[in-house]
RNA sequence: GCCGCGUUCGUCUAGUGGCCUAGGACGCUGGGCUUUCAUCCCGGAAAUCACGGGUUCGACUCCCGUACGCGGUACCA
């Protein structure tokens, strides 16, 4: 059996690696590992317009950040490089020259103003629109022209009347009829190939074996066919991956919901959450499991175990398994994830790296964060008293009582501490929890206060205090 | 418009002709635990399996049609 490789072809056209992208390189990759074989990354910077400088550092990053690592690339090379495609173009040239000597393809020289007409009196008489083979079937000395520089594209002769057809591994059998397909360009005029030419030159010359990629993809899946039979070539496997979804049910965008990988990663989504919640998107463990690992997420995949629909990207169960990871770290590892993830924040850097409390504040914060992000706000009141503009009058009646007793704990430990709040509580009907929790926090609720006041220590506790009667 | 893909609780999904009076998970909700909030545990509501025809002794599962949704329809990917 021949080796499966498998790719991803991002183009670096925005901030970073959409999720959808990430979604799709997860299966590539785990497919790959699966069968032992190899996974590429292939940049396809085709489009000048809307390239994006520095986005294809930023794709590849994300991409290592979440652990899914290349076998071949752009940055790590292979054995057929170049994996860029703008360091391609004599490869993609040759080829289309190729076509055009077979007769698979035809230069074109039609301006932009007559293609822009000939669509809109195509769609006037509600015609499908196409290019007409103008030049196909007028142009003669096509080459003189280009001698003489005259700026020209090469285009798909496609042959009418035919079937196309290819299987598609989650779909079955998808059949096209070629009249509905465009004489489509292959080669712009600056000398670029569209993603067509570049997708079927680069899958066969880097022997991709397993074509896995978004389901916006099989309505130009017949294209590449021809374009593959055009230069004799075996048609590699083909697997069209349902699309993520806004709320709405419209295809994933940034306009509607959080695309880019990296703001996940900043809100403190841990990588491991991220990957297991997509491995559940169009796809279910064996055993109905929710948890798992990557390493049993490749174990178990297969390309035909994919359900076709297009799930909608459900946030709120990302937030529950993001807990789920959190919870479950041990608190040496859950410290450094957020060493890194403060990195900027000194308080808090400071605080985890050198505070031995840490550890058990750690412990307690563990099953309130849905986010590393969380921790911040579940902390500041360490770092920061609350002031006199946040108590009410109740608040202010209580103090006195509470540093009283306060001031009576000989140990300073959370559960003498707690024990004396509970007896004020039971003397006092005024005094209750919820009021504690605002005079040292801020808020009426949080982490637990005994053993948030124990890390406070008690000078700190009473000073405090002290300052709100002020 | 045309072409293509899809359709099981609000959401992610199980289900490949009888085990389904449709199972799990998130979310929602009631309760327990508890110093608040969480975690954790137990319970509940929630899908006439889009609709209509077939095929079959029997259909969520197979076939056809319709509706709806999505995608494509570029010298963007």
């Amino acid at each position: 059996m021949s080796s499966v490789r498998t790719r991803i072809a991002p183009s670096p056209t925005g901030e970073d690696i959409h999720i959808g992208n990430l979604y799709t390189a997860l299966i590539n990759w785990a497919y790959a590992k699966k069968n032992n074989g190899q996974f590429i990354v292939r940049i396809e910077d085709t489009d000048r317009e809307r390239y994006v400088k520095g986005a294809e550092e930023k794709i590849l990053a994300s991409l290592h950040a979440f652990s899914i690592t290349n076998d071949e690339g752009p940055d790590v090379g292979g054995p057929y490089a170049p994996y860029r495609q703008s360091e391609r173009l004599p490869i993609y040239k040759q080829h289309a020259e190729e076509l055009i000597a077979k007769g698979k393809a035809y230069y074109c020289f039609c301006s932009k103003e007559r293609l822009e007409e000939l669509r809109s009196t195509q769609q006037k008489n509600k015609q499908i629109p196409r290019y007409d083979k103008y030049c196909l079937l007028n142009v003669k000395n096509a080459k003189e022209r280009i001698a003489g520089g005259e700026k020209y594209v090469v285009r798909l002769n496609v042959t009418p009347d035919k079937k196309v057809w290819f299987d598609d591994v989650i779909r079955g059998k998808i059949e096209f009829d070629s009249n509905q397909i465009d004489d489509q360009v292959l080669l712009k005029s600056d000398g670029y190939p569209t993603y067509h030419l570049g997708v079927v030159v680069d899958d066969h010359l880097m022997k991709i074996s397993h074509v896995v990629r978004a389901e916006e993809w099989i309505s130009s899946t017949p294209k590449h066919v021809i374009l593959y039979e055009s230069f004799g070539w075996p048609l590699p496997v083909f697997a069209h991956m349902p699309i993520l979804r806004n709320p709405d049910k419209s295809k994933l965008s940034k306009r509607k919901n959080p695309v880019w990988a990296s703001w996940y990663l900043g809100e403190g989504y841990l990588p491991e959450a991220i990957l297991n919640f997509l491995a559940l998107q169009g796809w279910s463990h064996p055993d109905g499991k929710e948890l798992f690992s990557v390493a049993e997420f490749i174990e178990k995949i297969d390309l035909k175990d994919i359900h076709p629909a297009g799930p909608i990207f459900d946030i709120n169960k990302l937030q529950w398994m993001n807990q789920q990871y959190i919870q479950t770290l041990d608190n040496s590892s859950l410290k450094n994830k957020l060493l890194n993830f403060y990195e900027e924040n000194q308080t808090i850097h400071g605080f985890l790296s050198n505070n031995k409390a840490s550890e058990t504040v750690l412990e307690l914060a563990k099953t309130r964060m849905k986010a590393l992000k969380d921790f911040s706000s579940l902390v500041h009141y360490l770092f920061e008293s609350p002031g006199k503009d946040m108590m009410s009058e109740e608040h202010m009646q209580i103090i006195p009582l509470i540093k009283t007793a306060l001031e009576q704990v000989a140990s300073w430990k959370s559960s003498e501490i707690l024990a004396v709040l509970k007896e004020l509580m039971s003397k006092q009907s005024s005094a209750k929890m919820s009021l504690f929790y605002v005079l040292f926090t801020g808020s009426k609720q949080g982490l637990p206060l005994p053993e948030m006041l124990e890390v406070l220590g008690k000078d700190e506790v009473l000073k405090r205090l002290e300052n709100l009667q002020k």
